[in-house]
DNA sequence: TCCATTATGTTCTCGGCGAGAGCAAATTGG
DNA sequence: CCAATTTGCTCTCGCCGAGAACATAATGGA
């Protein structure tokens, strides 16, 4: 949606306008406050919403009056408007939901897998996927599906706790006639919290997600940053916290090593086994919560790690505010000042006086979820994708 | 620019479209060549051509007949249209250039300075500054500044070996009517290769800049990522090395403390003086070239950890292409075994098959001038800078 | 040398779009 | 109950780019 060059591409172009804004702001938007956001004038809102409600896209209801004047309406989804299918595929099951326009989420289905061979899991996945398309019928514009590693050009580069290796996920799930978008989950976690969380209106955003890897993203304007082939984001694998471990991505001293659930059981000595520590690192959680000294330590080696490290990022990147998820919040809150501490000694000394904040994220486990569905959205609000809906009724 | 929303802006739009990218082609491309990439049709081209010349903001000129057919015309700078002044202030001199439409720098005056205090050497650039611009009279448009340090609104934060500190640059270097720009000289230029050099046509390229200092930017779609404040691209104040030694920034361990011209000091186990070893330095890459042992060492040392923090900001930015200025050219071409070696262990295993090409920046040190010069054209090439340009005629 | 071919510039008409004005409608609050 | 207020609706107007038809200016082969 690089704007309209010529005079026809001018209505659908603010169609997608209108749209979009309904959507961003979670179907409470008035027609009214939505005319004066975007710069229309009256008459052209009118003739926008009509459009949009005779092509099922948009519909209006009325809005509570709160002030003198006559009463506007609420630009909110159809009943038999657009849908994008969300689905969050993480290590040990999945979750299938609809979003409609404005982000509402509807879980549809919920389900464990094996984990392996990938094959089976997503071929598991896409038959799911297909059942819901059919029930759905053509309201579906597109299905977003989170994954737990790097994805590149459609295929899911390597998880190696998994021993995922190069599968071409995108090729197993595609569903028909729906456009189906792939994204790493902590990517898409830090997309919603840049559209519905804690990092909304925010221009530059940085977005860390902890397990047992750290991933994150970049988030300018709202977007996550895509890089050359779509996995930027992999911070846990710079070395930024000067150890020489050997990394499973194949690089050494990786940062991720030293933040997330094995760096909990590294720290208190315990020994490390591939995708299964996630409880025990609960445990020293707790156990740190309760006042357990060597608990306690050890989520503070973690903790100053995980500060120091975000400190160098945000020297580099300039974010005007960092979010959480995952792991994080809990590693960040129960050892604030050990995270603080870190924070801070880490920053370069002109930053000091009016660092970023960092927040923990705003939503909770649905982020993943929230961040798909958006992901498929951002490819139906769109100019070519409102005029493909209505070419097709 | 961000696309046109009514029939009325349509026109300005498509005027600094067509403007914007005769300015990118260098005053190469011709008209019908324009009007194909534009995707406008020939009348519209034709109305635009005879506006922009009519404005006096560019002008045809005849082309070199290629193929069968009417001949076209290239569309270039107007002997009476827009300059932009491009000024690259250095740690001990400055340079003051205009640049017209399409990028063609001529420099103008170039001076050495003291370099303290601050206010001293800014008034002295300023006065020269507006001698200029009183030359060459409302044609220009926009004056871009290059800083050798990070600039946060308007204002130079910290340039620790010149004891610069927090010092009001935009505000001692207004001038007239014309706008004026800073930005950092490692920003600006990575900007260059963007524009015009071997970042062209990158969607996601990484620049890193090594004086003293290593700093450097990330540029998408052709622009530096601003950040929040305007101090993104300080690459060299990660701890990415595992050292501990303390970083005139207020951080420890930064990356740039074991890159750059200070950094083959250290390695020679020389002492290091703020701000005067850039000889010393050279005499070591001299050294090394000529087959000395010890200079060798220390320069692969230093080598191997630009590879490392390289591939350190390839696994986490995911860029296409990553180029290189200043010292940190010769410092890997004289020793390409150890940076390639520290590069390659450095990325995650799967961005080995096909690492992004780590190159020379292609143009040479005029890079800061044409940054300098493309920032303030960016602001000028837009539907508002140009409606002011006719409006003012 | 000449003319068919080719590519591009020029001009004009046409359809479409948003702005904006004037009016209608619907609510509030004194 | 009515003035004030805000918004929706409708219609006209000016502007813009598309596209067609035509004009123009070069090439290159016969």
């Amino acid at each position: 949606m690089t704007g309209a060059t010529t005079s026809g591409e001018l209505r659908s172009h603010n169609l997608a306008r209108l749209l979009r804004a309904a959507h961003d702001e979670a179907g409470r938007a008035t027609r009214s406050e939505l005319t004066r956001g975007l710069g229309l004038a009256r008459g052209t809102a009118a003739v926008l919403v009509a459009e949009l409600t005779e092509a099922r896209l948009a519909e209006e209801r009325p809005a509570p009056q709160r002030a003198r004047g006559r009463p506007t309406a609420i630009l909110g989804p159809h009943p038999g408007g657009p849908l994008t299918l969300a689905v969050d595929l993480r290590e040990d099951a999945w979750t299938i939901a609809t979003a409609e326009i404005g982000g509402a989420l509807t879980v549809r289905e919920e389900r464990p897998h094996p984990g392996n061979p990938p094959e089976t899991v997503l071929s598991g996945l896409a038959t799911a996927i297909g059942r819901h398309l059919t029930d759905l019928g053509p309201r579906v514009v597109g299905v977003g599906v989170a994954l737990p590693g790097p994805v590149r050009d459609g295929r899911v580069v390597d998880i190696p706790h998994l021993s995922w290796r190069d599968v071409p996920a995108a090729e197993i799930l595609r569903a028909g006639a729906a456009p189906v978008t792939l994204g790493n989950d902590a990517t898409l976690a830090g997309l919603a919290e840049a559209r519905r969380g804690a990092l909304r209106g925010v221009a530059v955003g940085l977005h860390f997600h902890v397990d047992f890897d750290l991933g994150g993203t970049l988030l300018v304007d709202g977007s996550p940053l895509h890089g050359a082939r779509g996995t930027t984001g992999e911070f846990g694998h710079m070395p930024l916290g000067g150890s020489d471990l050997p990394c499973d991505c194949g690089a050494v001293g990786c940062w991720s090593l030293q933040v997330g659930a094995n760096a909990l059981l590294r720290a208190m000595g315990v020994p490390v086994e591939p995708a299964r520590g996630r409880d025990d690192a609960l445990r020293i959680l707790a156990g740190a919560a309760a006042g357990d000294a060597r608990h306690g330590a050890a989520l503070d080696e973690v903790a100053r790690a995980f500060g120091a490290g975000t400190a160098a990022l945000v020297n580099a990147l300039d974010p005007q505010r960092v979010t959480l998820s995952g792991l994080g919040v809990r590693l960040r809150e129960q050892a604030a000042d050990a995270f603080a501490t870190a924070y801070e000694a880490g920053l370069m000394a002109f930053r000091r006086d009016d660092p970023p904040p960092v927040l923990p994220a705003a939503l909770g486990g649905d982020a993943t979820l929230v961040g798909a569905a958006e992901l498929a959205f951002d490819a139906f609000l769109t100019p070519e994708g409102l005029t493909a809906w209505q070419a097709a009724r």
